[in-house]
DNA sequence: GAGTTTGAAACT
DNA sequence: CAGTTTCAAACTC
């Protein structure tokens, strides 16, 4: 029990997948992801990146696999100044940066990447201009964060993670099968579960990768400005681990980043939404783990394939994590930290990951031993805000950390120095066993490292379908059990998540102020309950939400659409605000037509709705952050395809016969949630 | 900080 | 799949 081997892990994958209609399915997709990859990466990404040093090399290698990929990125290289610049206007427009565009243009010029990122990253402008899309992507994770929306930062990340991860996945599912499905050593990582990913992927992947292709091309929002103001301390271990997942995943680096690069700029993306944390304090320990051991994976196999692979699932990770981390309040001064971690954290760009890795040891992983792939450096800060140095996480005394009952592990994230845990095996050193055990767990539940909450997005009016129109419809993705709490505790996950009962959920006596299984909550309703929940929610939670948000990370394995999903308001930083749908959610859009058509089921996971009451509470800022961020993030993606995709056949329900699961065991035999894939979001955008 | 309550996760 | 046990967090004091 205690020690999950790796005969287990063996057992699954990897030749299963190629088999698995999944691959075919993905495989089919390929041709098409190839191309928008091509774009993005090109276009975007591959333009600054190209230009990236030695470290982006690592991205490459995923590009490498096609030939083709890298000329073109390297042809568009040059071309990029042109296409920066236009990627970049858009970015502007949605980011409303009028900084962002001149240094964009500039940017393009130099292709400096991480580099300049580095320097200029100490300047939010900067940082937007540097990283057009595939900076922006980053970027725009944070600043959605940041704004509060931490969908938007979701957004961001689903999109720099869809459009990274995604290019890589399709390229070498055709290309290779799964060499590394077997992943002898992406067993040792976490995120490494190649075969995860693509098992999972496929099915959802489908979906997510439709998504993120479309998306990618799309994403156009941008919110800069958001990064400014993002610093923090917090972030600044959220930004190295996220530095370190996003490293890790090469794919990721089509970007633009390449490993280092790309982490950094990952990070930063991440970050931002960590930055949730701000407050928080160690939210971001969970980042840290599967991200870190991505990281570190990457670090330690850098050969192309694995790397790629590993890689995407350690961006889905990644993002994940970040999504995940959400940051409740801290808009503001996430963004502020976020920025300037960010900025710091490019700047050392070489050090770049390293330093994200100091951030983290700061204060998620003490261990160092992630942090030692990469560096040493510097380590900022992170405890700055650490406040009361609280980045405390799992209190696990009988577990080791291997199982469900933690935190961090349920996060799928390593446990660090502010963990209390005994006899803990949930470290980087025992790798092997943490990926083992995971996948032991995941084997018995496929989504058992998902998301805790989805977020349905009734935010789309388009949609419309949603059968719960609760205001957020986020729920939680297999419903609570409470007897005594009337759901009304965070003993009550959906409570904690911030979302209301659903009908998946079994409770008696259900009062969940975010709305009750009936669907009672009506809008008008909810928006009081909701408020009132929140309240309570901000007194109880205080700080939580660190790792639940890391939990976010979790779609990455089994979803990598899901991935995306901002984590949203959820998390209240500090007790600021009240957390609407904490840690878990999971927002996914929709993009999972093909993919569901094809099998994929997958979660889906809506924007939230509340996005923009979130911002409003938060922040009175939101309504710029809010609007940037959000709506270009999921306009950008959404509006185009998504919506359509979202759609689905059916309308959506994910679940499919087979499904990803076959049996899912968390879910419920009837009801599963079926997650609606909705569409993305349809408007916040600030337009 | 110790002790209780709670409901998920794990186990049978 | 249900019932029971285990577990660690949430809560209380
Ligand atoms: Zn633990
Ligand atoms: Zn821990
Ligand atoms: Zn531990
Ligand atoms: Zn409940
Ligand atoms: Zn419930
Ligand atoms: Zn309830």
């Amino acid at each position: 029990m205690d020690t999950p081997e790796k005969t287990q892990i063996a057992a699954p994958p990897v030749s299963a997948h190629e088999d698995s209609p999944v691959f075919n399915f993905i495989r089919s997709l390929s041709p098409i992801k190839p191309v928008k990859s091509a774009h993005i990466a090109q276009t975007f990404t591959s333009l600054p990146f190209t230009s990236l040093p030695s470290v982006f090399t690592s991205p490459h290698a995923n590009f490498h696999k096609d030939p083709s990929f890298l000329r073109r990125h390297q042809s568009l290289d040059p071309s990029n100044p042109n296409r920066s610049s236009e990627n970049h206007n858009i970015v502007c427009r949605n980011g409303d940066f009028t900084n962002g565009i001149s240094q964009k243009r500039e940017i393009s010029d130099k292709k400096v990447s991480v580099e300049v990122h580095a320097e200029p990253c100490k300047e939010h402008s900067d940082f937007a201009t540097e990283f057009p899309q595939n900076l922006r992507h980053i970027f725009y994770n944070p600043e959605g964060n940041l704004t509060g929306c931490s969908a938007d930062a979701e957004s961001a990340v689903e999109t720099a993670g869809m459009s990274t991860p995604i290019i890589p996945v399709v390229v070498k599912s055709p290309e290779k099968p799964l060499p590394e499905g077997e992943g002898q050593q992406q067993n040792k990582e976490w995120p490494i579960d190649a075969s995860d990913l693509f098992i999972f992927s496929s099915p959802n992947d489908a979906e997510a990768f439709r998504e993120l292709i479309q998306r990618s091309p799309d994403f156009g929002t941008p919110v800069p400005n958001f990064h400014r103001g993002l610093r923090r301390r917090c972030l600044d271990f959220e930004i190295a681990e996220l530095c370190k997942l996003s490293g890790d995943d090469s794919d990721y680096s089509h970007m633009a980043l390449s490993q280092h690069d790309e982490n950094t700029l990952v990070n930063e993306g991440q970050l931002p939404v960590k930055s949730e944390g701000d407050p928080l304090r160690c939210t971001l320990p969970g980042i840290g783990l599967h991200l870190n051991a991505l990281a570190t994976t990457s670090n330690d196999y850098q050969s192309v394939e694995h790397e790629n692979l590993l890689s995407e699932n350690q961006l889905m990770n990644t993002q994940i994590s970040s999504s995940s981390l959400n940051l409740p309040n801290a808009h503001q001064s996430l963004h502020e930290s976020l920025t300037s971690v960010v900025s710091e954290d490019i700047g050392s760009t070489d050090n770049g990951v390293l330093v994200v890795q100091d951030g983290s040891q700061s204060c998620a992983y003490p261990d160092g031993e992630e942090l030692d792939h990469n560096s040493p450096q510097k380590k900022r800060r992170k405890a700055e805000h650490s406040e009361d140095g609280a980045c405390k996480r799992c209190n696990c005394k009988k577990s080791k950390c291997l199982k469900l009952y933690c935190e961090c592990f349920a996060a799928g994230v390593y446990c660090i120095e502010p963990c209390s845990c005994l006899d803990c095996l949930n470290k980087p050193i025992h790798e092997n066993t943490v990926l083992a055990t995971r996948k032991q767990i995941e084997s018995r539940n496929p989504l058992a490292f998902a998301p805790k909450v989805i977020r349905a997005s009734d935010s789309f009016p388009d949609t419309g379908d949603d059968s719960n129109k609760t205001p957020a419809s986020a729920r939680h993705k297999r419903g609570c059990n409470c007897k005594k709490s009337g759901c009304l505790k965070k003993y009550c996950e959906c409570y904690q998540g911030g979302v209301g009962c659903s009908f998946n959920c079994r409770c008696e006596g259900c009062k969940n102020s975010f709305g009750r299984k009936d669907g009672s909550t009506l809008i008008s309703v909810e928006a009081e309950v909701i408020e009132e929940g929140k309240e309570n929610f901000e007194k109880s939670m205080g700080n939580q939400g660190s790792l639940e948000i890391m939990k976010q990370r979790d779609p990455i394995q089994a979803t990598p659409s899901a991935y995306y999903r901002p984590s949203n308001q959820n998390t209240y930083s500090a007790k600021n605000e009240p957390p609407q749908s904490t840690s878990f959610v999971t927002t996914s859009s929709s993009s999972v037509l093909h993919a569901s058509q094809n099998q994929g089921q997958l979660k889906h996971i809506a924007l939230q709705p509340e996005f923009e009451k979130h911002y409003d509470n938060n922040n009175n800022n939101n309504k710029n952050n809010v609007g940037g961020k959000m709506p270009e993030v999921l306009r950008s993606n959404d509006t185009p395809n998504t919506v359509i995709k979202t759609t689905s056949p059916n309308g959506k329900r994910v679940s499919s016969p087979h499904s990803d699961f076959g049996s899912s065991p968390p879910l419920r035999s009837g009801r599963r949630l079926i997650l609606k894939s909705i569409p993305s979001f349809p408007s916040l955008t600030q337009h």
